[in-house]
DNA sequence: CCCTTACTTGAACATTTGTTCAAATAGTTT
DNA sequence: AAACTATTTGAACAAATGTTCAAGTAAGGG
């Protein structure tokens, strides 16, 4: 009997690798050597499955937001954030992308209740991204007359479009260029609302 | 018998709805009014009918994309493409987010052949942001010193992060607002490379 | 009117998928 | 060791999906 976690993280691995849809019951239980039943009797099915995989990778990414937007020196950390979450050696490419907005694209295929967490949980991350704005204003690190949920939703944008970029990168100074270039658009002028 | 461009059409419709595994052949052919033989006389199998779809919703992104590049007005132009793109009644929601990015959530069911298009459609798209940075400059718009392709790149980062945000926008005035802070971006500093 | 060609029909096949369940096994308590 | 509970097993089911194909229908030329 597999640990939860251990069970939890290949999961993730998996759906991350090759999306919801893709990923079938069997390929957990094979990269497991579960049979079925054992599977089905710690979830009630693929769906809830997915609906856990879903708040575990959120309850991360917003974690290492939360970090950067406690951190000391916010541009320094802001930047590190995003390269640790875009540059990753060529084996965890999948990484790169983002196991939500690759949910989000099946999303007509989800029950109910996995749209529903998927949902959630990309307004958590949101909320994560208004939240380091917020502490970058704190600072006085950028203009305060912008309103946090304004640069947070940049913020998550910026994430967003990098993660595409990154995924066809070829070398990381590429996306560490763009990362750069980010970091100045925070400080430059923001339009009035 | 339909026109081909009509089949087409209407193929494209629903896989950029529902995406490649969830538009299922009988969804086309109940969709169309058409039994299976058919829609087999005309494409191979599902991969060649998705090929033709990538092939064809690439052509009219890059159209767009080089017109644009013609046009006098540099960042009007390039204001009126992104908002365009991005803003669309409610029940074109769809067509906010990308139908290329969509597939390439689910590459891993992808066929040799559909995937091989999906990535030639990427370059493709990539080359027609590199053209519009590329006339941005000759316009003497934007710094003369970065190369075009970084440029172009960027403005494909932009445009990826856009249409996430696009599609969870509740007003266009969000997405509006973004587009303006894109072109002051265009405007402002770019890293040394 | 017939013959040939082209297209359409609708049933069927093979495979994959999520899921279930009775029987077997392992683990724990008395 | 026996009795009871919890977990695992492996076969099976039902639904969905991509695809095929022989038979039927329509179209057009001679």
């Amino acid at each position: 009997m597999y640990e939860p976690n251990t069970l939890l993280d290949k999961a993730t691995e998996l759906f991350w690798q090759k999306g919801y849809q893709a990923t079938s019951m069997r390929d957990i239980q094979q990269a497991l050597d579960l049979r079925p039943g054992s599977l089905y009797s710690r979830f009630q099915g693929k769906s809830e499955l997915f609906e856990k995989v879903i708040v575990h990778y959120a309850e991360q990414i917003l974690a290492r937001l939360e970090q950067t937007a406690q951190s000391e020196d916010g541009f320094e950390a802001t930047g590190d954030m995003f390269r640790q979450e875009l540059i990753k050696p060529a084996e965890l490419r999948y990484q790169r992308q983002c196991l939500l907005l690759n949910a989000l694209a099946q999303s007509s295929k989800l029950e109910d209740r996995a749209a529903q967490a998927l949902e959630h949980a990309m307004a958590k991350m949101l909320q994560g991204f208004i939240g380091l704005a917020a502490a970058l204003q704190e600072k006085s690190l950028i203009s305060g007359e912008v309103a946090p949920a304004q640069v947070g939703q940049w913020l998550q944008i910026q994430f967003v479009g990098l993660r595409n970029a990154a995924y066809f990168a070829n070398d990381d100074e590429q996306v560490m260029y763009f990362i750069d270039k980010l970091i100045i658009d925070l400080q430059s002028e923001w339009p009035a609302s």
